[in-house]
DNA sequence: GCCCAGGTGGGTA
DNA sequence: TACCCACATGGG
């Protein structure tokens, strides 16, 4: 089987397997799913949502409250994430850098040509490529396809992308393989196999729905 | 008590 | 370019 009808039948075993999956409420408002986002780096879902509630209870996630508040205080609500020092004091200044150089407003996702609107995202302290295309893919529905830690194994794994590839080469080899209405489906599915397949960093091939479809075992 | 999760940014050669 | 390390808590 080629590449692209591989690519195919993954996708149609996935959606079977694990759903139709939807776009979460958070992404109607870019500002607070970049925070969320910068929380998640590094962090497990369960301590993500742990931690941003933590900070939503504490205080309105708007870029004015968040370039105002004491920082001591972001750090607390934090603390569960891990790194909360790290993204603590990158909230706040991006929160700075939204009110100062954007007026607030995140509208130029929307509608800045796309290559325009990554680069102004990755100008922005803790935003990189991963977090921007978030941004760009969930809030902006722009045709991005976001590559985290599980895609890039899984990917390479089910032969879609070469081995060595790095991210920019990740993306844009899915971005081929799939239509951009499929983008974010692609994205949360291809993460949940690599959780159900990576547990603690103990890769269980036999619990892999695709494991048919995988031109090597190894990875 | 060890090992791992896992994105960004800064440093070195 | 390619690689190394810091950041830090929580769960297996």
């Amino acid at each position: 089987m080629n590449r692209r009808n591989r690519a195919r039948e993954i996708l149609k075993v996935l959606e079977l397997r694990f759903g139709i999956p939807r776009f979460p409420e958070i992404a109607t408002d870019p500002f607070k799913l970049l925070v969320r986002t910068i929380i998640s780096q590094s962090t497990t879902e369960v301590n993500t949502r742990r931690a941003y509630e933590n900070l939503s209870r504490k205080m309105l996630l708007t870029p004015k409250a968040l370039a105002e508040a004491d920082i001591k205080e972001i750090e607390s609500s934090l603390f569960v994430a891990g790194l909360y020092r790290n993204k603590s004091r990158v909230i706040k200044r991006v929160s700075q850098l939204v009110l100062q150089e954007l007026n607030g407003s995140f509208d130029f996702i929307y509608l800045d040509p796309l290559e325009k609107a990554r680069e102004k995202l990755l100008s922005l302290p803790g935003v990189g490529p991963k977090t921007a295309d978030i941004i760009l893919l969930f809030s902006a529905k722009r045709p991005v396809l976001p590559i985290d830690t599980h895609i890039n194994r899984v990917s390479k794994r089910l032969g879609l992308v070469p081995i060595k590839a790095d991210y920019e080469r990740i993306r844009k080899s899915l971005e081929a393989l799939y239509l951009p209405e499929e983008y974010f489906k692609v994205h949360i599915l291809f993460i949940r196999l690599g959780r159900r397949i990576c547990k603690a960093g103990k890769p269980n091939h036999s619990e892999c729905p695709v494991n048919h479809l995988c031109p090597s075992r190894q990875l």
